[in-house]
DNA sequence: TTTAATACCCATTGATTTAGTAGGCATTGT
DNA sequence: ACAATGCCTACTAAATCAATGGGTATTAAA
C-alpha cells in the first residue's frame, strides 16, 4: 500500500518534540506522551528502536528520560525513517525468480535513489517548529 | 512497510510483456500467465484492474485476450502503478488529530511529489524491451 | 537505605491488509 | 453447439501492524 508505517510517522513527530525541547534535559515518555496523546507503553517501544539506532540517549531512573544524541540540524528525517522502517526500497521481493528487463531494473534502482535523496534532503531541524509557537515541557501534567 | 505491492509490480511486467508484443493482437491470459509463471486467475485480477482504469482492453471470446490500450511509450509507470495501488502518499492517516508543524506538512506534501514525479518519468517504453531478446508469445505452450 | 520514577525487555492480542485460490456467469469466434 | 476466453464475487491463509501489558533494572532524591 505504500505507505510509511504510523510508528514511523510518530517517530518523526517526537524526534521533534525532542528537538524543540533543551538539548540538555531528558525528556520522560510520560511527557511525551502527554504531547502527542500516545501511550507511554506505545511510545517506548519506538524510542528503544531509535535508541539502539544511536539516535537518542535514554537516562533511567529518576529524573531521566530521553535525549537527542546530537544537535536536530544534524539529523536527516531520512535516517530517522530508516531506524524504524528499515531501507526505504519500494520494491517488495517476489517469489517468482522472475527475469526482469534491463529498463525494470533500472527503474527501481532509481525509485529507491529518489526517496533516499528526498528524504536525506530534509533535517530534523527544518522539520520542527524552531521553538516558535512552542509550549514547553516544563508543566505539571 | 513502504512497499509498492506485489500486484503493482507484477501489473508492470504485465503490461512490459503486453507492450512488447503486437499492439494488434489481443493476447490471452492463459501466455501471460505462462510466461511470469503466475496462475491465470492471479492474472486476471490484475488485468481486469487496468482494464476499469482504461489502460488495457479486454476481448472476450474465443481468440480473446488483453491489448494495451495506447502505445507504450505514452504510458507512464506512475500511471501503471497508482491504477492498482491508489494514490502513492507515502504518508498514512493518523488516528489522534495530530496538530503537525508546518515543516513537518511540507516534508509529506514533497514526499509525494517527489515519487509521483519520478514513477511518471518513465514510460512503459522505457522500461519495456524494446523487442529486444524477446521470445514471442505465439508459441504452442 | 528506602522509595518513586524512570528506562528497558519480551510476549501477546486484535485488526487490517495482502497474496493467492476458486466457482460460476457472459461473450464470441469457429 | 462448443470451446476459449474475459468478467465477477467470494473466500482463505498468511503476514503485518498498532497497541497493550507484565515484569525487571537502574537511578536520583528523600
Amino acid at each position: 500500500m505504500y505507505k510509511i508505517s504510523a510508528r514511523g510517522q510518530y517517530a518523526l513527530l517526537v524526534m521533534e518534540d525532542l528537538a524543540d525541547n533543551s538539548a540538555e534535559k531528558f525528556v520522560p515518555l510520560k511527557l511525551l506522551s502527554h504531547r502527542r496523546n500516545l501511550s507511554v507503553k506505545y511510545l517506548e517501544q519506538i524510542l528503544i528502536q531509535l535508541g539502539k539506532a544511536g539516535l537518542v540517549i535514554g537516562s533511567r531512573g529518576n529524573n531521566g528520560g530521553y535525549k537527542l544524541s546530537k544537535p536536530a540540524e544534524s539529523y536527516t528525517v531520512g535516517e530517522i525513517l530508516r531506524s524504524i522502517e528499515g531501507n526505504l526500497s519500494p520494491q517488495t521481493p517476489l517469489e517468482n525468480n522472475t527475469v526482469v528487463s534491463e529498463g525494470s531494473r533500472t527503474f527501481w534502482q532509481g525509485f529507491e535513489t529518489t526517496v533516499n535523496s528526498y528524504v536525506d534532503s530534509v533535517s530534523l531541524r527544518e522539520l520542527a517548529n524552531k521553538n516558535k509557537d512552542f509550549i514547553g515541557f516544563d508543566y505539571c501534567i
